[in-house]
RNA sequence: AGGGGAAUGAUGCAAUGGCUAGCCUGGCGGUCUCCAAAACCGUUCAUCUGGGUUCGAAUCCCAGUUCCCCUG
């Protein structure tokens, strides 16, 4: 019988989770829940590196293709969805494998954090942005700083972060630091195997580098510009997707493709770095140099034998 | 070979006699509880070498070294 209710299949952008997770749910009879901000997006495939239908070999994937570019997405929506998919995995009999590289999201799932209804508001968030859009940060800092002081020097510079926390104030009269001390002594709701895969850094540099070559290959441009004629804008959330930011501005004369094509790369490897940090301060993860197994069906044939124990 | 120019961190620049040599990019580290593939923070590394002038030199002078351009 397993010892655990779940696996979390995670690491950086480009280092194999896709294979490894499909690999594990063939061989425990699993479904995979994808925890990847950007793969939920219909129409955006190349540049979010999404799994192809033929190598999901059979295996049932969730919250993948669940929104239109347009959509608004994030934590909230994600956490909801994706508790109710191991649910029913879980009801079924089936195993639940959550596969990912967007921490964030794996944390708001596994300690179940709240994000109760009427914590957020894009109105209000947009009529605070508007407000204070004639403000230096350093101002911002400043008004936020003589409620909720806490916050203020945490998000020092900040001012996304500045505003949400004025923009939680506002709807709730709590400050955003309490209810953040509050949950962040949760303990996890499932019983997870968390592996994070990795590898070197100079190999996964290397297959970030060409993996934007072959996503270039197989048209990316052309799938930005599909984009388009949908309809999208630069400030919805799906174009905060890397590939799809620098081809719309190399789309719109910012800057060459070639130019557009080094962005990618570079801020994609940001992009892995900073994924590291994140799970490196995550607790009770096991990491995973996959470098040290032949082929992604022996990497989950590891996890199965520590999921089995 | 002759003439001219340039040498500042891993990279591209700034400082033309005077704060502790500044900035960009990169590298590395970190933050994060409703835009997270986002947003933000920190840190590392340099005046080519040797003399000289000066209270004081990246800056001026001399020599050397390397590189670039022109002439042949």
């Amino acid at each position: 019988m397993r010892k655990k209710e779940l696996a979390i299949i995670a690491g950086p952008t480009a280092v194999g989770k896709s294979a490894v997770s499909v690999a594990l749910a063939k061989s425990c009879g699993g479904e995979v829940i994808s925890a990847d901000s950007m793969q939920v997006y219909r129409h955006m495939d190349i540049g979010s590196a999404k799994i192809k239908p033929e190598e999901m070999e059979g295996v049932p994937h969730h919250l993948i293709d669940i929104l239109d570019p347009a959509d608004d997405f994030n934590v909230s929506i994600f956490a909801d969805r994706a508790d109710r998919a191991v649910k029913e995995i879980a009801a079924r009999g089936s195993f639940p494998i959550i596969c990912g590289g967007t921490g964030f999201y794996i944390q708001a799932l596994l300690y179940g954090i709240d994000f109760a209804d009427g914590e957020t508001d894009p109105a209000i968030r947009k009529a605070i942005e508007e407000k204070t859009a004639g403000l230096e940060t350093g101002a911002l800092e400043e008004r936020l700083e003589k409620y909720d002081p806490v916050s203020a020097s945490l998000y020092h510079g900040n001012r996304k972060r500045l505003i949400r926390a004025m923009e939680y104030h506002e709807l709730t009269g709590e400050l955003l630091s309490e209810k953040n001390a509050r949950e962040r002594d949760r303990e996890p709701v499932y019983e997870a195997g968390y592996y994070v895969l990795y590898m070197p850094r100079e190999i996964l540099y290397r297959r970030i580098e060409e993996r934007v070559d072959l996503m270039m290959e197989e048209g990316l441009v052309d799938e930005v510009k599909n984009l388009i004629k949908l309809g999208i804008k630069r400030d919805m959330t799906s174009m905060q997707g890397l590939g799809y930011r620098q081809i719309l501005d190399h789309l719109n004369g910012v800057y060459d493709l070639e130019t557009a094509v080094s962005e990618i790369k570079k801020q994609t490897r940001h992009f892995a770095k900073r994924q590291m940090t994140w799970f490196r301060r995550e607790k009770n993860v096991k990491w995973i140099d996959v470098t040290g197994f032949a082929s992604p069906e022996e990497t989950a044939s590891y996890i199965a034998g520590e999921i089995n124990g």
